[in-house]
DNA sequence: CGCGTAGTGGACCGAACGGTCAAGAATTCG
DNA sequence: CGAATTCTTGACCGTTCGGTCCACTACGCG
């Protein structure tokens, strides 16, 4: 052993993804990293390698830690119908200014390069998975018609719930947004037929 | 007069608007501008002012298009519903590996650029009154029930195909975005009940 | 045919970029 | 305590950035 690092790695990585996350990856400058970090430029390239590298590495981190949460919320709900009626009602809340990380990367990065948009498009069919299941559970609870591929409504609702994120970044009014995702939630979750 | 231009305007907007439209704006150099447009720097300039100018005049000019385009094929199709699932067919398109500049430009700058946010607010705004308009020439019709708000139908509508949109950026298997499309479009433009 | 004027293109600028590196500091172990 | 080893710091590098400027060019007009 020699000298131990003066830094918690997992600090260091919140700190600058949410730099990444506020100002997208071509907007944030070394000097941000360094300054959000607290680290030299040499530390950092020492533990995690280039902007790039960082980059990518938040990024795992991020969608690892989403898939976290939406594997437990989909769960862990009683009923997964009011799970799957929270995920559409997710962009109303006032943590999405700023979008979802990895929505914004795909967006900026993934016409050019390719390791990002293959993160994504693994990123999103997990995510339609996850909530596929949960639809296959409400339907055996009975709260959503059986008939459905759940696959298909989890695509359904997973472009919907991107598309409510993507709007409540155009500044639109929170309470018109919170309308459209519960109108959105009425007819892509509606009730069985023998109800 | 004087020396006249020797370039067309409208071409070099739009060579720019390909440009930033591929690469973003962050990751848009004066160079690449350049060589696009085939202007020097000083021409560039001296017509268009700094990069930012530019790239808001290119942006203005992309909406006023869309708009018009949305407007004239909401306008002339003849049957309305007809025009609003082509809506959401839209983002199933081959040309939508780049997505839509204004969408991406929200995305990249919207969270540091008060102007551009302010820009797709209006934009937006103006999508959902276009989209309101022919939701109430179809209930005219007799296609969509008219109990709807069509303002609240049109914000779900315009929701969905951004989402559309975006899932079609992750990399998304065709054919399955074109399923997901004609499912949103099928339970977002419910038969009425008296048909 | 020249004079005035607007347009052009590239040399040039300071600043900021991402990235490297060497010298020094802090720790463990012999 | 000293040697070995790792981490930290900031000076330094070449490149590229956005932006300015000016000598030169090409045209309309008298």
């Amino acid at each position: 052993m020699a000298r131990p690092r003066s830094f918690d790695e997992k600090q260091v990585l919140t700190a600058v993804r949410d730099q990444f996350w506020d100002a997208g990856y071509a907007a944030t400058s070394l000097e941000d990293l360094m300054r959000v970090s607290g680290l030299g430029k040499g530390s950092l390239y020492a533990a995690f390698g280039d902007k790039r590298r960082l980059f990518l590495r938040v990024l795992r981190g991020y969608t690892d830690d989403s898939h976290g949460h939406l594997r437990r919320a989909l769960a862990e709900t009683p009923r997964a119908l009011d799970a799957l009626r929270a995920l559409l009602e997710a962009p109303t809340g006032a943590t999405t200014r700023r979008g979802c990380l990895m929505a914004n990367s795909t967006c900026e990065l993934g016409n050019a390069d390719p390791d990002v948009l293959a993160h994504a498009h693994r990123t999103y069919e997990t995510s339609t998975a996850l909530i596929g299941d949960c639809v296959a559970r409400a339907q055996r609870e009975g709260d959503l018609p059986a008939g459905a591929d759940p696959i298909e409504t989890a695509r359904a609702l997973l472009a919907a719930q991107q598309g409510l994120l993507f709007m409540s970044r155009t500044g639109m009014d929170a309470a018109a947004l919170s309308a459209t995702a519960r109108s959105l939630a009425a007819q892509l979750l509606p009730d069985p037929a023998g109800d």
